[in-house]
RNA sequence: GCGCCCGUAGCUCAGCUGGAUAGAGCGUCGGCCUCCGGAGCCGAAGGUCAGAGGUUCGAAUCCUCUCGGGCGUACCA
């Protein structure tokens, strides 16, 4: 066979505006994009404003200052890397820049006490310790606001995610998508997005017409016909469980019609019941969507002719075969796709973009799609066929996330039933309960593999990092009842927060005040699991802390001590606490209990 | 073959824009614990950041190559 036939060169020329290799997306290029400073609370924006100030009268014209917060508590509340950023434009040695960086720095406005020069060239600043006090109280103002903020702007983003085929019920895949998809959401939301939630349902092609024979084999068994289900069909007990229903709801009257009329009947009650019982997966899950976009629709309202004409406008369609493709090649694509088989039927290939096409046109100029790794073959090729329409390249952007496999004993254990040969979301949940499925499948990344251990999913000790938190979080509910008072009405007003003075007191609450950063950067990078680590560690800090005050040894570090203003002041300290906990928790989609009971065993 | 992702402590994993002595949990070892909430607390040991080269004042992080693992590479979804 030749080479396919190329479109006219004039045309092509003029549509092949982009002819690049492929390029991976990072996932920090998406809507929100690098760049652009994190809030950081009114002590650090003040710190930051006066050291752009010094810079200037230093003759640096747009300083841009990166404050971080260092490890080493003995380097200061933040520290500033910016002299040694500046020594190549300002040909100074650092240490030098940062002396006079210190000796030109406010520290009445900043709000510092002292300015120290140390490596090989930071700035570490002290903070005055009622600049901390302020942020303090600003974040208990904040109360369930605390940790949101503007950088969206209200735009509208798409989030797509789980998109399951109604061809069996969901499983671990799934399960970590919903998640996913759900965190991303809510922390573009958090982040001041306008989030729309879809699922996208495949309820055309092929593998629902191998649904729909595999239930005919199998209602055909049960009424004892000598059948079998497809060799490339679906196999699972579920399948048996249609099948079984089918015939309760419409008796036999299928038995001996062989019509396609009868099998698309069959197909739909199919259908409808894996929907149904995905549905109330998700459900279970906490997991809700605006919409779930029907396939068939995109055949129905012409919006697949309407994309094969768009593009055949641009030049890039061609038969070949009895078929028609589309040169994605132009687009980076490491080779043409088939849009329209020989026998007449689109690929899913031409649907996706038609599907892609509606969500730019229903006004997401920003849209994530969440999905297995296993599919980023499709990404390319989608991405290809709609810039051959005229959207921007990179369009829709994709979370891709790796498998997931669960060990128990350290060795992986499939304990499906229904499926045949996966586990089922269903399962786990039964298995471990909503809060740690939700938890294990955002606690890494999504590029990693993920290894869901079993043995720490059902531990309900500290050692389980869900429990962890969600005890630190009960153990702040359970001082207040202890001191007899409401936790929302502990005033920071009405105590004196100079009076939190110890080390382990002062860096717990520097480290709740990370907590609106961490969000931004976890809404950037679509990475939950960042949420997950600022939780734990935080949880870790609340109960050393929190045992540090141990009534039998040392129960002057207890937050429910004799003086009245000291308690006053721990109990505002409490207070921000459960805030964050409960705002992060909230965030995953988990519940911040009051009070923890274990299940006796 | 080509493309994408991954490789960090015994295990599971963090590590933000390239920054100071690479962190956490589990496990191991050593202490403590009739505690405001229960399998808890405190501490210790444990590293050639897969390997090699490069860029840089500075690399786990950026670039190139090699090795190892996963996934994809259909007129399947």
């Amino acid at each position: 066979m030749g080479a396919p036939p190329r479109p006219p060169r004039g045309r092509r020329r003029k549509e092949a505006r982009t002819r690049r290799a492929p390029r991976p997306r990072r996932r920090t290029e998406g809507p929100v994009g690098p760049g652009g400073h994190m809030s950081g609370g009114p002590a650090e924006a003040a710190v930051r404003s006066a050291l752009e100030d010094a810079l200037r009268r230093m003759g640096v014209e747009e300083p841009d200052v990166h404050l971080e917060r260092p490890r080493d508590p003995a380097h200061g509340d933040l520290a500033t890397n910016v002299a040694m950023t500046l020594a190549s434009t300002l040909r100074k040695p650092p240490q030098e820049i940062a002396r006079e960086l210190a000796a030109e720095l406010s520290l009445e406005t900043a709000g510092v006490e002292r300015a120290e020069v140390a490596g090989p060239g930071f700035l570490n600043l002290h903070l005055r310790a009622d600049r901390l006090s302020e942020d303090l109280r600003s974040l208990v103002a904040g109360d369930e606001g605390f940790g949101r903020s503007e950088v969206g702007k209200g735009r509208p983003v798409m989030v797509e995610f789980v998109s399951a085929n109604p061809t069996g019920p969901l499983h671990l895949g799934h399960g970590r998508q919903a998640a996913l998809g759900d965190a991303i959401s809510s922390l573009l939301q958090w982040t001041g997005w306008k989030v729309h939630r879809e699922f996208y349902y495949n309820d055309a092609g092929r593998q629902v017409e191998l649904l729909a024979r595999s239930v005919r084999a199998r209602y055909l068994q049960h009424f004892g016909r000598d059948v079998s289900v497809p060799e490339d069909g679906y196999h699972g007990d579920f399948v048996t469980e249609i099948a079984q229903e089918l015939a309760d709801e419409k008796g036999d009257r299928f038995l001996d019609d062989e019509s396609s009329q009868a099998l698309s009947e069959m197909r739909a009650f199919a259908i409808q019941r894996i929907r149904q019982d995905q549905d109330r997966d998700l459900a279970a899950f906490g997991v809700r969507f605006d919409c779930y976009y029907l396939e068939t629709s995109l055949f129905e309202d012409g919006t697949l002719e309407a994309t094969i004409d768009g593009l055949r406008e641009a030049g890039l369609v061609y038969e070949h075969e009895g078929a028609l493709w589309l040169r994605t090649t132009e687009y980076g694509d490491q080779k043409d796709r088939v849009m329209v088989k020989s026998d007449g039927s689109p690929t899913y290939f031409l649907p996706d973009v038609a599907y892609h096409t509606t969500k730019w046109e229903r006004g997401f100029h920003h849209a994530i799609n969440v999905q297995g790794a296993d599919h980023h073959g499709t990404v390319t090729r989608v991405q290809a066929g709609l810039q051959a329409l005229g959207l921007p390249e990179g369009y829709p952007e994709y979370v891709l996330h790796q498998m997931v496999t669960v060990e128990r004993d350290g060795r992986e254990v499939k304990f499906s039933k229904r499926a045949g040969s996966y586990t089922t979301v269903r399962e786990l949940l039964d298995e471990v309960g909503v809060d740690v499925t939700r938890y294990f499948f955002l606690m890494r990344k999504p590029e990693a593999h993920l290894v869901f251990d079993l043995d720490v999913a059902l531990d309900q000790s500290e050692k389980n990092p869900v429990y962890k938190v969600q005890y630190a979080h009960a153990r702040m509910c359970s001082i207040f009842r202890k001191a007899g008072v409401e936790g929302d009405e502990v005033d920071p007003a009405a105590a004196d927060l100079s009076l939190l003075t110890t080390e382990a007191e002062r860096e717990l609450v520097k480290q709740l005040l990370e907590f609106p950063q961490v969000v931004e950067t976890a809404a950037r990078h679509r990475a939950p699991h960042l949420i997950c680590e600022y939780l734990e560690h935080t949880a870790g800090q609340v109960n050393s802390w929190y045992h540090s005050g141990n009534p039998t040894r040392n129960p002057e570090l207890a937050v429910l001590v004799e003086d009245e203003a000291l308690r006053k002041a721990r109990l505002v300290l409490v207070r921000a606490v459960r805030i964050v906990l409960r705002n992060g928790l909230g965030l995953l989609g988990l519940q911040a209990p009051i009070r923890m009971q274990r299940e006796s065993s």
